[in-house]
DNA sequence: AACATAGCCGAAAAGGTTTTAGGATGTGCT
DNA sequence: AGCACATCCTAAAACCTTTTCGGCTATGTT
């Protein structure tokens, strides 16, 4: 019932349009767009000219059908709003560079149908590779299938070491944090983190007892305070710690909610923070750790770094580099929540 | 130097093989498997085991440069940081539905040259169509030079009033808020927001002074602190407030993070909320409002459902339909910290 | 003047799919 | 037996670009 559209289907300027109003044969167009073969000088820069006046860009479709390389990637994440994956995503998308390669991005939503059913269209789009980022540091099982492109994990890594998984170091980032207290002067240190069904909460409290141990000290209450990674776990566990153990002097949270909800605690309960006593938190998360009072030190993982390591590591593996699997160091970003005693 | 990679690169499946194994031509095979034209029924089950058997997916290059459609849309951001963008796009990739579309993530980092770049890039991919998201609700110029494409701006509109664009009703959220507040009780608000440079500032303002006005009331101070978004402004007005105008039972916030410094002070100077004055942020931000104490009353504005309609609205104007815009009100999300006066 | 050569350019094929138009086969009817 | 016709299938063209290889022109050489 409704009429076609009236206007005249535009269609986008073809080689063989710039060819022809160049004067010459697509053959020659082509080679003179691409810098490619013996061409006069003269009649590149006619074809040229004539590409220029028509604004002819070259099909990426035909271009791709021919040569095999579509110079796209499929980004496969399983919680676009988690704020893990924004980072490395971005990271990802910068590693593409001079924009040669178009990133199509899929959410998964965690969802292993809905995964499978991404790959499939990645796929028969003819992706040349994937990036696979997940949520949480524990190890994923592996695109289902054979996948015919490269895969890179990020974040999360593969269950497999045979693929190529790019991680954070937060056995790493648990010592650091640590040693970041230490070196504040600090000696009587608890640790209140997320769920212990993460692999992060028990990677982190693993290097930060290394650290302790290190130095010849144990954590207060002998064990991590293990609970959810939010700000009320932080506040009761808080309660927990300065009534058993008034002596603490240093806490050091597997999160920033959780030690913005320390820090309030601290506060209700009259403890200054920092000069009574230092509190870390973890995820250098903006919003959170730099506008708190006060603001608070985080260890902050570089996602985004860890996105373009992804990347790179993404193309060398189309141009056919060995795989290789990397972890990465955070780094201490100190805010007023740890200045030294002195 | 290199050697060539031993893999004898691996070749997806074409038609052909589909064909070729059972034993019927390309045409035939491309009828059984598209359930086009006229195939014995015995034929397409020989056709379709062939396929499953080798596991082939059409080439969407060659489909796309045949048919003119892609399947595929681009999605231009400014900020992929930004909170904003991200529930829009995950809106925006639920719109392709069952997964015919896929999605070009591109991110402008708010610079005119890289979004001309990506843009050719899009088009040189011949998408056939284009979501472009802004970052703050200002209009924005619209995509420079000609697209051949339908285009939908989300949340940031597009100057141009004859362009698609899917926006948020920010005078009415501020209309809400206020809404809200009287009818929890309150009769002398105060008004703390952000920079008055934004127009969602103004906006919410102006929603929330017509509100109250439409109530007989003036806002306290009697006119709207504006300031920036974050939480040390809402710390600090919130001491202006309270000590210029004692009497103020209610608090709207024009961001969650104002609303989180504001209850700090409120604490801070002994205002018991909700009990003596309530308090309405604006954005739901999950990890800002949902945790803190009390837990903030928020505007949503169902950013991700702005998503969802730009990509509905996409795909209609891609098929021809007629452009047209849309304004979408906010909801209140109410929490502890508007409990009515009783 | 005849020929070799270098420099440019064009014809054609390839890549995988869909569609159109026409061909082959078999069935039903006279 | 001959014809009309329906049914199913195939050949070929089209989409647009890149690359290879052969051919043409002009220049320089003997």
């Amino acid at each position: 019932m409704t009429t076609e559209p009236e206007v005249p289907a535009y269609r986008p300027p073809t080689l063989t349009d710039v060819a022809r109003l160049a004067g010459v044969s697509v053959a020659t167009a082509s080679k003179a767009i691409n810098g490619r073969g013996e061409v006069k000088t003269t009649t590149r820069t006619r074809v040229l000219e004539a590409a220029e006046l028509l604004s002819f860009a070259p099909n990426a479709l035909a271009r791709g059908l021919l040569s095999g390389r579509t110079g796209t990637v499929g980004l496969l994440t399983s919680d676009l709003e988690g704020r893990f994956s924004i980072p490395i995503l971005m990271g990802a998308e910068d590693a593409s560079g001079a924009g040669q390669v178009s990133v199509f991005l899929c959410d998964a939503r965690g969802d292993a149908i809905r995964e499978k059913h991404h790959v499939q269209a990645l796929l028969s789009r003819r992706v040349d590779g994937l990036i696979v980022v997940g949520s949480r540091t524990d190890p994923r099982p592996p695109l289902a299938g054979t996948i015919p492109v490269p895969v890179v994990y990020v974040y999360a890594p593969s269950a497999n070491p045979a693929d190529i998984s790019i991680t954070v170091d937060n056995v790493g980032g648990g010592r650091l944090a640590i040693e970041h207290l230490l070196a504040c002067g600090r000696r009587t240190i608890a640790h209140i983190t997320g769920e212990a069904g993460f692999q992060a909460a028990r990677d982190r409290a693993e290097g930060a007892a290394a650290a302790l141990a290190a130095a010849g000290l144990r954590m207060v209450g002998d064990r991590p305070y293990f609970g959810s990674w939010d700000e009320s776990w932080g506040r009761a566990a808080a309660h927990m710690v300065v009534e058993q153990h008034p002596e603490v002097d240093a806490i050091f949270c597997g999160s920033d909610q959780i030690a913005r909800g320390v820090l309030e605690t601290l506060r209700d309960v009259g403890r200054d923070v920092p000069r009574s006593i230092s509190v870390i938190g973890f995820d250098n998360w903006e919003a959170i750790a730099a506008d708190s009072r006060p603001r608070l030190t985080s260890i902050d993982m570089n996602l985004k770094h860890l996105g373009e390591v992804a990347g790179q590591r993404l193309f060398a593996a189309i141009d056919g580099a060995a795989p290789s699997s990397e972890e990465f160091p955070g780094r201490v970003v100190m805010r007023e929540s740890t200045l030294p005693v002195g």
